[in-house]
DNA sequence: TTTATTTCGGACTAATTACTCTGAAATTTA
DNA sequence: TAAATTTCAGAGTAATTAGTCCGAAATAAA
């Protein structure tokens, strides 16, 4: 089950790397990041860009420079990084693709899906960054190879 | 969230019509489902020989000719259809596209997503393609618009 | 002030997915 | 037998996603 693009598996890999491994009070680079993880630099560059947009990363030019949180770690939910890499409406999808499919006009399988669908938008709710990074930190996690 | 491709989207809502409303013990031809539903001539042909090469239809050439299922539509579970349309690896993937993702190994969302794609497969392991027709019979889910 | 380092912006290319089309083969009906 | 109807096979095209690249802008350090 396909259920993120690559711009959304690397986003949150290079994410949680970042949280995981902090650069004491200051920006890593977004080299460091796509090194350690073997992700293409420029790629994770132009998702990071978007993460910056959207007011989750803020980032910082020239020597010494990087991206770095916004907001404390335990204040960014997964739910906020996926909405930001594959759209608000990520959880509002027909599992058939029908246009309007909701509780008025139901396809077959609509009660089940919206039933799968708040579930893990509610883990994803639930789930700060700052909690993943915890279990990276562990050694019992991990997110490349 | 993007489950299913649009080959996995169409697929099932061409299968769900053509069990949903039966010829009489004869074969319903592509046109009429196509035509139906407003999907694709062609593309749902090409859709339809994937699963009769698969084992899950049955066709026939020629006038009065088409496709049916190749066993009763108590037998056919929608997890059947979904992997011979996505993949038999279909319930495999990691959420953050980690290559071996497992117990042994595994990433910091492993553990959710695991239980959530358990779930997901269980329900279409369970719901057969009669059981969906009913409903689509009953007037109060569709397939369309 | 110059050079090195870093993100920013966006154009470009590559790969994959989505869809279209044409003709052949099978089969029925006239 | 001839014509019409239908799936089969696969090549071809279009659209989207994935990924690359280059130069500009900002900043720090030499």
């Amino acid at each position: 089950m396909k259920a993120l693009s690559q711009v959304g598996k690397y986003g949150l890999r290079a994410i949680l790397y970042l949280v995981a491994y902090p650069s004491e009070n200051s920006y890593m680079s977004i080299r460091q990041i796509s090194d350690e993880l073997n992700l293409s630099f420029h790629f994770v560059t132009k998702i990071f860009r978007e993460l910056t947009a959207k007011g989750i990363l803020i980032s910082y030019r020239g020597p010494s420079g990087g991206v770095a949180l916004a907001r404390p770690a335990d204040q960014i939910m997964l739910i906020d990084v996926v909405k930001a890499l594959e759209g608000e409406d990520y959880f509002d999808k027909c599992l058939i693709g029908l246009p309007h499919c909701g509780t008025a006009k139901p396809c077959p399988v609509h009660e089940f899906w919206k039933e799968t669908k708040v579930k893990i938008q509610q883990n994803f709710t639930e789930t700060s960054l700052a909690s993943l990074s915890e279990k990276i930190r562990s050694q019992e996690f991990r997110l490349d190879e």
